[in-house]
DNA sequence: ATCGCTTGACCGGAAGT
DNA sequence: ACTTCCGGTCAAGCGAT
């Protein structure tokens, strides 16, 4: 996050008027009596510097409180970098043997293929690039907790096991979105492709399903789905790890309605290309590469007019008012 | 012509009886 | 063991480019 952008910004002045001209505009000429008026200024010049002083008071405590918020931010940040570092570093390492399969090879193998390599292979939890006037927060499922959420099958049975296995590679990510835009897209920095749409039992949102279509060997899917309490939540549900680095930038800006494929179709990656880059990516790429993916999400929470209407009323809602 | 999306059909696993 | 339910996937048809 860029502190001199939330020091400096006007708008986090709460628009208090400190110091302004109150009631009658400047320039206006005003016929009262002398001695009244000189009376009565002096009362006022030093009301006004009273509140002067508490507005200043409390415009250096919320200074205060941003540098704090800042502060702790920057250190969950590099927490976060050196956590997905770790984890990135382990994810390479367990992917390098995974070649492409066909796509007509059977299910059932590919499937308890990736659930072993996951098992090998606990993924890093995937976090959002911040698509412009929403806002993300991305959640790694804890296997204790991972069926305890509305899109799942209640907290009991055979399934629950099977998934908990699951759980260790899934991750869920929690996007801000329109209640009107029915498009299920989450912009996450990846290309996908929608294989299918289903309405399912718990939630009368229906669910769309996405398998990755930047590499053809990534066998990364996720799903995208309402929240069936806020509507305006979309929640994307990613099974499995990519086995490439997230598309450059300039594709993942897609210009369609559906910008995923979108992207695919504009500059189509050659797979000779994605190897190449795979293989000449260093760590320190992608660890800057996951923290310029930090810093839009929280550049978007910054930018999100909501957000700060939201924390300007958090925090007003703790000064005492005069 | 090519590509992705939509949507009904199908499959397979889990639950219920 | 059989039936039912339901999530996940397939694939034909369609529209967009």
């Amino acid at each position: 996050m860029d502190e001199q952008w939330m020091i400096g910004q006007t708008s986090l002045s709460l628009g208090l008027n400190v110091g302004g001209p109150r009631g009658a505009p400047p320039g206006t000429r005003v016929l009262v009596e002398e001695d009244f008026m000189s009376s009565k200024k002096n009362h006022e010049v030093e009301a006004l510097e009273a509140e002067l002083r508490r507005v200043g008071e409390e415009n250096r405590r919320l200074s205060d409180m941003l540098r704090a918020l800042v502060a702790k931010y920057a250190d969950l940040q590099g927490k976060v970098s050196g956590m997905m570092a770790v984890a990135n570093n382990h994810h390479q390492s367990s992917t390098t043997s995974e070649g492409g399969s066909s796509a007509s090879a059977t299910r059932k193998r590919a499937r308890s293929d990736s659930l072993d390599t996951a098992s090998r292979n606990p993924s890093p939890p995937l976090t959002a690039a911040g698509a412009s006037g929403r806002f993300a927060v991305s959640v790694t499922v804890v296997p204790d907790q991972a069926d305890c959420t509305p899109l799942h099958q209640p907290c009991n049975s055979k399934r629950v096991r099977a998934d908990e296995v699951k759980a260790s590679r899934v991750s869920k990510l929690y996007v801000h979105a329109d209640p009107s835009d029915i498009n299920l897209v989450v912009k996450d920095g990846y290309q996908w492709r929608k294989y299918g749409q289903k309405v399912t039992k718990d939630n009368p949102c229906p669910r769309a399903y996405f398998r990755c279509s930047f590499a053809p060997s990534c066998q990364v899917k996720k799903k995208v789905q309402r929240s069936a309490e806020d509507k305006t939540v979309l929640v994307a549900t990613y099974d499995g790890d990519h086995n490439h680095a997230p598309p450059p930038k300039q594709q993942r800006s897609g210009g369609r309605k559906s910008g995923d494929a979108a992207a695919v179709r504009a500059s189509p990656a050659p797979v000779i290309v994605q190897q190449q880059r795979k293989q000449e990516a260093s760590t320190a790429e992608q660890v800057a590469d996951r923290k310029n993916l930090v810093e839009q999400m929280a550049a978007t929470l910054t930018r999100d007019p909501g957000f700060k209407a939201a924390l300007v009323s958090a925090l007003s809602g703790r000064i005492p008012v005069a």
